[in-house]
DNA sequence: GAAGATTGTCAATTTCCTTGACAAACATAT
DNA sequence: ATATGTTTGTCAAGGAAATTGACAATCTTC
């Protein structure tokens, strides 16, 4: 219908097949044979024996060991990834942490660390930060350098994906147009990918979490501040200049408070981390009876909130069932915009569970329109915490294998714009 | 990096690429040589050879007259469609009226013509109303029946794409689930696209109006009601199940004035046609001097209003401000999660012109995140009234055309899941 | 143990693109 | 006017990758 940018001729259909094979005996879970593919990709057995036999001679692909089978005949070889092919790390940078994953290429999590770190203090300091946990990590887990193959970075900001950098990010002083990617890559001498946290978390909930498989995705990072990560059809979606997803800054009521962005009634005004602490330290003002009086009034946390309210704190609970409405209206927006069939709620603040999450349900259902009201399911992150590292893995390991797939021989002279 | 759709052997490979350049030639204001095509699709002049050359077998594709050229060399031969291949009807389905225009294969407009029409008549009286107009126009503008190769309808609710039907579309009492496009299809035996008509001028302002060739693109349709037309990295957005873009239902204050949807603070209830008519009802029954004293109070519309504050009217000026400010908030929204390079504001209020586009604008760029706002250009529909019409004459080509080059010889044995 | 079913592989064939050469048709310089 | 250079489009030969159809391998069931 449209001009589509993949323009296969023959001597790019190989390649292509070839990174759909790989990318299908890495996200299916339980193994896939090559009959299985053969179908899955519309494709002969004879083609994908010989895309298969590739990828072992590579050594990027095992045969599993053999399982019990169902129905009769000659029993399928299962293909998974070579975990000995190499390792990845995946960094999340957030407002007020750092944390690592090392895994290998088969995404098992191998080691992992989380440290406090304020971004606020600008690039370098930071950068030097993530460099020393790098080299840290890799001692303490007695994985060697030599054996990562690629390294995944994710930022708290929207990104320009030519440049490698963050735009005008909200929360990042000083790292405006900074090249984050180019400075990790020459200083590692691997290849870097750099993506936006929320951005990550879907792509760590799509293949490993609780949207598993979904074409339709969106990933809400609830923390501090509030972004979404978009998975639409089948693919990430980043805009036209990276800096899709920013649902924070939506205006849910013009009149509203002023958010940290200069407008009126964002969405992270009401729901976000720092609008929760915020909300019960104007009750305790107030004077409304609460639990959370106990805590000096500057030092209350969202977490503070969280737990007063599992405590069975009435206050903790209702500041809690507002957020959530609030931003239930925002994700109601985003299910009439983008009909997905699946929304993920992670980050810090959806911790809290069902206080949280009922509350955004129910608005959902009220505030979207029936036809796409209908389809979506919304549930937490099944990674927890994790998810946006882990996405950062899912990135490094693709860079590196299919990297590795393309450079088996000299680069295709087709040019495809 | 993620399993793709498209999955290419050798066996397609053609198939695609002659899609691509019938797609090429189609959308490529001015002709395109073989040359051009083959640099555009990274695919070498004899390639292109043979395709271009099956095209113009097939009667689809024609040379160009010769035209005066800039560099020494052999002379482009420019292709075109040929129009004499065939001719399509586009059909918009609108509220209150029924649009129709009859187009060669080239999207040269033959004939044109709007009629009344309540769509809230439910499906039979209004499918036949619209059978009858097509044969009235046919009977008009001289134009056979034989040669009509396809029909392109749009209607201004969320559509289920495998159905063929609207799914609990909000103006359309009596129209859930009726199945639109297999009654038009059996009916006039031929092949019928149904689309969402802001989807559909989408698809007009890019092929043909003020969003040309651009690859994020989203259409707003400000009537009677509000929706948006998504055109995401190049394609047609429709969502998981076929409803996205509604926007019109997008909450802007949470605490606002019941919709007609139910909930409360929709934009539609600030921005639409009818949001503006009783914005000045109102204020007429609170006793504010306007021009619009003189039209009886209960029947005054939103063109009212605009030609009031056209005619310098300071109530009617103020309000359809205000609507404008209330429209940019949520088109706000979409720029902050979909970061597209334009926005066409279509539909009969987008008609107004600065009055109401000039708010937008400066609400959009107050309170969407300067990463995003800084790229996107707001503008009106460069083809008027006519955007969706012309939409749904664009997918009825598509449709003749793409089915026409894929039926020259036995569908391809290879299954594309 | 035989029959049936499913999986994976091999050789021959087909399809379509690329390569490299060449003719056609123009502008410009001599 | 002629020669040179440039761009465009076509042709035949060659190559890459998928398809086809047959067949061996390995299981379950009768």
């Amino acid at each position: 219908m449209f001009p589509s940018l993949d323009f296969p001729s023959t001597a790019i259909v190989k390649s292509v097949n070839k990174h759909a094979v790989l990318d299908l005996i890495r996200f299916h879970g339980g193994g896939v044979s090559r009959v299985d593919a053969a179908q899955q990709l519309g494709i002969t057995r004879a083609a994908i024996s010989a895309i298969v036999n590739d990828l072992i001679a590579l050594g990027i692909v095992r045969e599993a060991p053999p399982r019990p089978l169902r129905n009769g005949g000659r029993p399928a070889r299962l293909l998974e990834i070579e975990p000995r092919y190499g390792n990845v790390i995946g960094i999340d940078l957030g407002a007020s942490h750092m944390s690592l994953l090392i895994a290998n290429v088969a995404a098992e999590v191998l080691y992992e660390r989380e440290i406090p770190s304020d971004i606020t203090a600008g690039p370098q300091p930071i950068l030097d930060q993530m460099h020393h946990l790098v080299q840290e990590s890799l001692a303490q887990s007695g994985i060697s350098w030599e054996s990562i193959l690629a390294i995944g970075v994710g930022v708290p900001g929207p990104i320009d994906t030519a440049s490698g950098a963050v735009i005008s990010p909200p929360i990042m002083p000083g790292w405006d147009r900074y090249p984050i990617r180019e400075t990790l890559k020459t200083r590692w001498g691997r290849p870097v990918s750099l993506n936006n946290d929320a951005e990550l978390g879907a792509i760590g909930e799509w293949a490993f979490g609780a949207g598993r498989g979904e074409r339709f995705l969106a990933y809400i990072k609830a923390g501090t501040g509030i972004g979404a990560g978009l998975l639409l059809d089948g693919k990430i979606y980043r805009g036209a200049t990276g800096s899709a997803g920013e649902i924070g800054h939506i205006t849910i009521d013009e009149n509203g408070p002023q958010c940290s962005c200069g407008n009126y009634g964002c969405v992270e005004a009401y729901a976000g981390g720092k609008a929760i602490a915020r909300a019960a330290r104007e009750a305790i003002r107030k004077g409304i009876r609460t639990q959370l009086s106990s805590i000096p009034l500057e030092k209350i946390t969202a977490q503070d909130v969280a737990e007063a309210a599992r405590r069975g704190d009435l206050l903790a609970q209702q500041i809690i069932a507002q957020a959530g409405e609030h931003l239930g209206i925002a994700i109601a927006g985003i299910v009439n915009l983008f009909n997905p069939t699946t929304i993920v709620i992670g980050g810090g603040v959806a911790q809290i569970g069902d206080l949280y999450l009922e509350p955004v349900r129910r608005t959902v259902q009220k505030r979207s329109l029936p036809a796409s009201a209908r389809m979506v399911r919304i549930t937490t992150a099944l990674l927890g915490r994790r998810s946006s590292a882990m996405g950062a893995v899912v990135q490094a390991i693709s860079l590196a294998l299919h990297q590795a797939i393309e450079h088996e021989r000299p680069a295709s002279h087709v040019q495809i714009v």
